[in-house]
RNA sequence: GGAGGGGUACCAAAGCGGUCAAAUGGGGCGGGCUGUAAACCCGUUGACUUCGGUCUUCGAAGGUUCGAAUCCUUCCCCCUCCA
């Protein structure tokens, strides 16, 4: 098997494939164009989609040029796909903007100094916008029957359902296919690679280059990653695991990578950092906690640099393990004057940590805030609270969330 | 178009004139145990409060009543069945 396939099913990437031989063998021949497509709803990606950012590096790795297509036109229209509801909307200064902020992110994730493997970005509301209905219904539509698409899962449970889908949402997977189409003939791209909730949308494209082009291109999916806990990968309880340090901040992208179920390490290893298999074969019976941070400093440095994944844990480390050190807790700083007369619930709430006095009451009633490492039993002036000779305090919320209140 | 059923907190779901800030489960948060894990156990889960209470909330707006999530009217939305 080639080398890219291998890795590719060797780090658990892998799916399903429209013709496995077949792509090997494509690969083996020469290098190719691939392309993903991301899905610009929101104004940032989260480790859902990381996966693929990871497969489009795969590519790189083997000498392969991915192609990233960012849907402003399909975004527009609404993936059916797994979805019992028409999805909202979007205004289209909301999907220019996504998209740039997209693109942004994905460009930290791959490499450009090399020509033949740098990222090709592409926006297929670029040759979507114009297309002539009846010429584009005459050249494209005549390769789809109805039958075959209906009975695509993305419709067939829709219906089954009787959620209704509308005649917009049906036609997502004739663009889709499209764009496949379009970028074969642009770029010659030969792969499309997806989630697995994307294989009817890039069969579909593989089959309309056949019949359109009689060209021979290639489908490969990658398996839905969830959480031990059955959550799906990227959205936990306590929001989305963006992969914008404006929306998540390095430390906290840090920690969720820390916080990994035992059960999802070595998975994770595989799939989300690029330490090679023979190392983390080696390594399976470290210490769990190592390893955790081992996939933490990974993949933190993938995104946020080196230096920042180094500074999250050098504050991990002060935090969990050396308590006493105050040393690179987040600094807040307050006006001295202006919580002359407050109570800490009120410094708390000005500093946004919380946004309800009642939450804090609840808090300090459970043993759940603590100041300079004391528990304490009831909301009082801040005045009373001991400094220490650098004029400041730390103040803890539960167990993991800790910080350094200066005033000046 | 016709006939029914329904919209309750983060989600699911009970309540069907006062004892309802609203059962129960999930989730969240906090605590315990531990390894910053999982499992388990306990507490908590509208806001404000001088801790006496006060204010806002059961699709929306009105009304009946001393009193409404609960009854009436209108409107909006969703679902099921029939055509």
């Amino acid at each position: 098997m080639n080398k890219f396939l291998q890795e590719f099913h060797e780090r658990g990437y892998f799916y399903q494939c429209t013709d496995n031989n077949g792509l090997s063998r494509t690969l083996e021949d020469k290098k190719i164009k691939a392309y993903i497509g991301f899905d610009c709803t929101a104004e940032s990606l989260h480790v859902g989609s990381l996966l693929q950012i990871m497969c489009l590096r795969l590519l790189q790795k083997h000498g392969h040029q991915p192609i990233v297509l960012l849907g402003g036109g399909t975004t527009r229209i609404g993936d059916p796909s797994g979805k019992d509801k028409t999805r909202q909307i979007l205004e289209e200064k909301t999907i220019e903007n996504n998209i740039k902020n997209i693109e942004k992110i994905l460009k930290i994730f791959l490499k450009t100094k090399n020509k033949n493997t740098s990222p090709i970005f592409v926006n297929n509301y670029d040759w979507l916008k114009n297309l002539n209905y009846i010429s584009f219904l005459r050249d494209i539509g005549k390769h789809f029957t109805i039958n075959k698409m209906l009975n695509f899962d993305s419709v067939k449970l829709r219906l089954e359902r009787e959620q209704s889908l509308s005649y917009m949402e049906f036609n997502y997977m004739i663009l889709q296919a499209y764009d496949f189409l379009e970028l074969n003939k642009k770029y010659d791209c030969k792969l499309q690679i997806g989630g697995s909730d994307q294989w009817g949308n890039i069969v579909n494209g593989v089959d309309l280059i056949k019949r359109h082009s009689s060209n021979e291109t290639f489908g490969l999916t990658t398996p839905l990653i969830t959480l031990a806990s059955g959550a799906k990968m990227g959205k936990t309880e306590s929001g989305a695991i963006w992969l914008d340090k404006k929306l998540l901040s390095t430390y906290d992208y840090w920690q969720f990578w820390r916080n990994v179920d035992d059960k999802d390490l070595t998975k994770f290893l595989k799939i989300f950092t690029e330490i090679s298999l023979d190392e983390i074969e080696k390594r399976k019976n470290d210490n769990i906690n190592d390893l955790k941070i081992l996939l933490a400093n990974h993949a933190t440095s993938m995104l946020h640099g080196e230096e920042e994944a180094k500074k999250c844990y050098d504050q991990a480390k002060k935090i969990f393990s050396d308590k006493s050190s105050d040393d690179g807790l987040p600094k807040i700083k307050v006006k001295k004057n202006e919580m002359k007369n407050k109570n800490l619930s009120d410094l708390i709430i000005s500093a946004k940590l919380e946004t309800s006095k009642s939450e804090i009451k609840r808090l300090i009633k459970n043993n759940g805030i603590k100041v300079n490492n004391i528990k304490i039993e009831e909301d009082s002036p801040i005045s009373q609270i001991n400094l220490n000779e650098k004029n400041y305090f730390k103040l803890s919320i539960g167990k993991k969330k800790h910080f350094k209140i200066e005033f000046n």
